[in-house]
This record gives structure tokens, C-alpha cells and sequence, in this order.
DNA sequence: CGTAGAGTTGACTTTTGTCAAAATCCGTGG
DNA sequence: CCACGGATTTTGACAAAAGTCAACTCTACG
């Protein structure tokens, strides 16, 4: 089975059309023989686990098309979102370290179209193509310093703070629309658990920021702008 | 001058007499060819910075001797204690990412003693060795999965419970004397910044610990011990 | 001795989380 | 079309946690 997959590598060319997709923005596009990533799709209903914390890591995935959650629990109704991924980004990556279980789980946010890429698989890969090895290295660095930063801020930063950096760091993620809005339906309860706080207090802070002419909010779960 | 360097990787071996060499444990030592690491020795004094967030990155070190802490900064006063390093751990290697500057800074809390790795060399070993490249890759995945507990913790864990942390992770990774001490001589107000705390907190939490019988403390700086 | 600096303590304030009630929204079935 | 039940949102009151500030103490060292 796991020869087979290898057989694929032979096939050369890696036939992506994601204009985003992790392994093009890696500009491994051309000559990638590895990885065929595009093989196994899989499908997940809005709110369905795609991989969960603490099971054994089994491979990762590469988001086709919708959004999903990348989170932490915390005892048994608190959580905290580790980060968004939409179209082209990979989850379930962190299960690659020695460890036996995902450390975090991945939630879709909506419908999710994904590529699963069994971990053995991937190791072997890893193996052979240097680059994306060196390319994955880097990433993970960036993830890290990315990741310092916010632990960081949850230490030393006031909630306000840590609210309208979650609402900017979700708008640039997502991009905005014609009509000004982020361009992503999110509840406020998951708001919260990327800030680090509670529903309400990002409920009060939101409020403060649209009657500041800082945000806009449109719907009951909306887009929000950061106006500048 | 670079190529000068290159030539050392012809001389093959690892001559490493450290028995906790990062390069070591990711037992590269027998074949290493590219690094040899221990030419650059520097020596800093404690307190001393040995890199510093928001510079120029030129190249990381290896921890030959003595102890050091990364941290951030926050405002004027404030910072988070990433992480310690001993003997053997690198430091300033999370400028390895596409930035130019260094997202923390490194200081040396006893003297340290330290072999200073040229970010263009390294980047070229890696270029070369492949083993390397991934088991770097593995470190990276593990500080990152750390690094998330941790922002975790900070959001949801109380500060009495982020302050025995602290205290334990630091146990762990200094060891403990033959009379139970945690091996290390460390102010209050680190272990504060450690834990995201301030302090005063630091100091209220560690003498109800005492009360309760869960630390021993010794000496103004001290050593700490968690009983269990 | 005297002084600087760190350690210690207590009082107080602020921030943020918690809880519960009231208001609103929404779908469903009569 | 309307009434109802349940869920979610909104609001307010309150409590708890943690940070801030300032005073006091102790010690080391000149």
C-alpha cells in the first residue's frame, strides 16, 4: 500500500491547481515527485472533527476548500484556537515531532474538502526530497516565532488588545470583501477562544470598538472590519 | 572566509566532548561533516546580553558552558521567559526564519561560555546535510508543540498553577542536588517572567507553597524543590 | 554607621471572569 | 398566520483573581 503510494512518486509532476496550495507556495510545484497530495480527499460536515487531540497521528491533511479550526483544550468547556487554516494551508502537521498523538485538534469551521497524507508516507518523503524538508524546517520556524509572539501577548497584553489583534489577524487571514467586511462567518465564542478570553468579554469589547468607529459588524455571526 | 570554513567539514568528525551537544543528541556526532561547531568560542558575563530581539541576525550558539534565558520583550519593563538553555542547548536559532531580525533576545544568567555558529554557514550545512536539516525540522515541531502548551496554560491556567509549573519545569530541566534542590540560582523576578506573572505574585505564591509543604526554599536566590 | 538595593508585606485598585436574568431570534407544528 | 419552546444573545450585578503601589525591613558593603 505504501508502495503503491510510492509508485506515484515516479508520475513526477505534482497537479495541483490550489492557487495557494502549502506545497506550491513552496514553489515545489515544478518538480515535487514525492508527493501526489491531491489523491485521497476527504469530506467534513461544519463542526466535524477532523483530527483529534490526544489520538494517535495517523498523517495530516491540506485543506481543498472551507475553514477549520486548529485547537487546544483546556479541562472540559475551554479551548484555546491555536490558528485558522482555510484553502491550501496544512493541519495536523504538529503531530510530525516524536510524539505519538495529536497534540491539538482540527475543526471545521465550514464544509471541508481535504487531502489526506498518510504520515508514513510523508516521513518517507521527507526522506528523499531535501528541499521540503528544509522548506517544512523553515515553516515550523516561522510557525514558532509566530507563536512566541502570541504567548507573549496573552501574558503581558490587556484583553482589549488581545481582541482586536485576533479581529486583525482574522481579517488579514481571510481577506475582506467588496463591501468591507472579513471575509469569514465566525461565532464570537470562537472569537474569544483565539483571543484567550471569555464570550462576553469579547461581546462587551466588540461593542466598545463599534460605537469607537474602530469595526463594523454585519449579521449575527458576521464580518468584522478593522477600519484604519 | 566562508570557504575557510568549509574546509573544516572536510575534516570530518565532530570533535564534541560535550555529553549533551545539541548536534550530539541528534546523534550526527560520528559523521557529522559539515559543523564543527566548538572554533568560535566567546565568553559572556553574567547579565550580559548575548544576542538581542530586534537585531540583525548574524548566527546562533551552541551553550558550552553556564546558563542563559531567551525572552521577549514587552513595553519597557516587562518580558516572558521563553525558554532556558544550559550546556549543550542552542540559542538563537529561532532566527532562522525569513526575518532578518531576531524575534527575542538572549541573555546569560551565570557566565556563559558559548560557540557562535555564522548564520550563512549553518544555513549552508543544512543546504548539504540532509540528516541534520530534518532532525532540526523534529526540534523545531517539538519547541512548537511546547511553546502552545505554554500559550495555552497562559490563557486558561490560574497563576498559582502557571507558578508551580515554572517551578517544575525548571527542576526538570536543571536537575536537582544531592539535598533537593532545584540546580540553579535564580531570581524571583525571572521565574515571575517565566510564568507570565509579576513578582510580588511570584513571592505570595512561593511562600504558600512553603506553608503547604510542596517547595523548599534556600538562600536569597535559591534552589527550589517540588515534593511530591 | 549609613546608604543602596533587594526582599517582604499589606492595602488597595483594576481587570476580567462568572452567573443569572431578560430580551431576542428562529424554527416548528397547530 | 400565530403561538410556543428552545437556543442564543445581550445586559447587569457581582466575585475573584491578579496587578500596582508604597511603605517597611533587612542585608551587604563601603
Amino acid at each position: 500500500m505504501l508502495k503503491g503510494r510510492f509508485d506515484l512518486m515516479k508520475k513526477g509532476k505534482h497537479n495541483c491547481d490550489l492557487k495557494s496550495c502549502f506545497f506550491c507556495k513552496l514553489s515545489l510545484k515544478e518538480w515535487l515527485p514525492a508527493i501526489d497530495v491531491h489523491r485521497q480527499m476527504q469530506q467534513f460536515k461544519k463542526g466535524e472533527l477532523i483530527f483529534t487531540e490526544g489520538e494517535e497521528v495517523k498523517g495530516m491533511y491540506v485543506i481543498y476548500d472551507g475553514i477549520a479550526k486548529v485547537h487546544k483544550k483546556w479541562g472540559d468547556d475551554k479551548e484555546l484556537i491555536v490558528r485558522f487554516a482555510q484553502k491550501g494551508d496544512i493541519i495536523g502537521h504538529r503531530g510530525l515531532g516524536n510524539d505519538i498523538v495529536y497534540p491539538v485538534s482540527g475543526t471545521a469551521l465550514e464544509a471541508v474538502t481535504a487531502c489526506f497524507i498518510d504520515l508514513q508516507f510523508f516521513k518517507s518523503s521527507l526522506k528523499v526530497n531535501h528541499e521540503l524538508t528544509y522548506q517544512l524546517m523553515l515553516f515550523f520556524a516561522e510557525e514558532l516565532q509566530e507563536s512566541e509572539k502570541k504567548m507573549r501577548n496573552m501574558a503581558h497584553m490587556p484583553v482589549r488588545d488581545r481582541v482586536i489583534n485576533a479581529l486583525e489577524k482574522i481579517q488579514e487571514k481571510f481577506g475582506t470583501t467588496d463591501d468591507g467586511f472579513a471575509n469569514i462567518t465566525i461565532t464570537k465564542q470562537d472569537i474569544a477562544n483565539f483571543a484567550g478570553t471569555t464570550y462576553e468579554t469579547v461581546f462587551r469589547v466588540m461593542n466598545e470598538l463599534v460605537e469607537e468607529g474602530m469595526i463594523k459588524v454585519s449579521g449575527k455571526t458576521f464580518g468584522i472590519i478593522v477600519l484604519r
